[in-house]
DNA sequence: CGGGAGGTTGATCACCATCAACAACCGTGG
DNA sequence: CCACGGTTGTTGATGGTGATCAACCTCCCG
């Protein structure tokens, strides 16, 4: 197998050094924290002391081989966390993908507030079932399917268990902002970037979908067929 | 893309029917169940009403397309969970792989124990951080470090964090058991059954592998190698 | 002995990776 | 203002890995 040693981290961190980024505010539990897009989280092997959640903006998790290849595990909306650990150290790192704002609870305040951590272990097993979906995404679908289940992530409420259908039956179109590169999206999905992007060609030819003019803007056409084309398993 | 419109559960349940299928003892929490092998546990879509620890054998956690296509997400060992759910209805269906004894615990007995709901919530973030791995296996490796990682698995200690190294430095064999047919170890790892076997035999010819007479047995005669190929991103 | 399930191996093909060229976009600095 | 380099995205040509289709083998159990 040839790999590219592709260069990781392409954004340069535009605001506070990775070290002390963005400290800001206490609250009743939990440190306030923000990152600029391209902005470290946390490393994998790093001590794992702290788990992260979303209050704004997007984060990744991902896993790198020591020859370069790299597999993004989980894209994490605002309410998702991050920061999970086997032995006492994060399995993954955790980059920021836009400006963020993160809240971090300490192990330890954990174990005290019985209501949050009960809070956290819902959203947990939120993220072990996407984890399960996405096995599904890698392991079993084609390029096209992977990109449309991907597309369908964007779209709220549609797509999921209990979908609530199209607006109207005949104006079933979205506008969603997929916050990643190419190269992101191909990481996440298990493709290059050059097929995701023959992808995205491909469901603009069949009409499904325009790209917007703006990095990341896309208007889906139709819902109901990307959803049909995603086979996201919940419509029969 | 063509698709063979598989048998999904190629055993035969011969034991007692699923639906009834051996309730046996109750205990201080949780309810005690034994599944014979190819026995279902419980269906994607039923209402999660309960959480499964396997205490003895091995249950496969999958998802299936409506065209026949299986993903397994997870294998469950003793001490892994099983029945996680989106929306109160599970978002996979689990099957037993061997004879396996199981406990399951409701809801409302996980919400009463403290002990015992930090225990799981333990467990849970320990197979989140398996799927991240697994999601990486699927995404970004090739059929050889798939199956290499896929057999690491089954040798303890090694290929981890904290990996104990050979016990003698020339004599680094394993004698491992996988409960799984090709076809499964295949929808694990997103190939085909063909493709599992022509790997096989591929570290066979290398010679870090034997296949026992009995199905299912392998013997590992270089467990260092073996990890090498499979890339776990432990060893530097 | 026969049948079925599971496994191996071979031949061929298709999808996607790879390599490469080019287009579009953007901020910078002349 | 435009030239510029850098980054991102698109498109084309080609090849390799793994899927597909098929034959055959072994083992097990009736």
């Amino acid at each position: 197998m040839n790999i590219p040693l592709r260069v990781i981290s392409n954004k340069v961190p535009t605001g506070a050094p990775v070290s002390d980024a963005g400290e800001t505010k206490q609250r009743r539990a939990g440190t306030k924290l923000s990152f600029t897009s391209g902005n470290t989280v946390f490393l994998a092997g790093d001590p794992a002391d702290r788990i992260y959640e979303v209050l704004d903006g997007v984060l990744m998790v991902f896993k790198l081989l020591s020859d370069g290849r790299r597999q993004i595990a989980e894209i994490l909306p605002s309410g998702w966390l991050g920061g999970f650990a086997t032995e006492g150290h994060y399995d993954c790192s955790c980059e920021a993908l836009t400006n963020a704002a993160v809240i971090a609870y300490t192990r330890a305040e954990l174990d005290r507030s019985q209501l949050l951590s009960s809070r956290l272990q819902h959203q947990t097993e939120e993220q072990l079932c996407a984890l399960h979906e996405h096995t599904l995404n890698l392991g079993r679908k084609d390029a096209e399917e992977r990109l449309a289940t991907f597309l369908m992530r964007f779209i709220p409420g549609r797509g999921r268990l209990g979908c609530v259908g199209p607006k109207h039956p005949d104006d079933d179109d979205a506008r969603i902002h997929v916050p990643m590169s190419r190269a992101e999206m191909a990481d996440y999905l298990g493709l290059t970037l050059e097929t995701v992007s023959r992808m995205v060609t491909v469901l603009v030819r069949k009409g499904l979908v325009k790209v917007g003019p703006k990095q990341g803007e896309i208007y889906v056409n139709d819902v109901c067929k990307l959803c049909a084309i995603a086979k996201t398993g919940h419509n029969e």
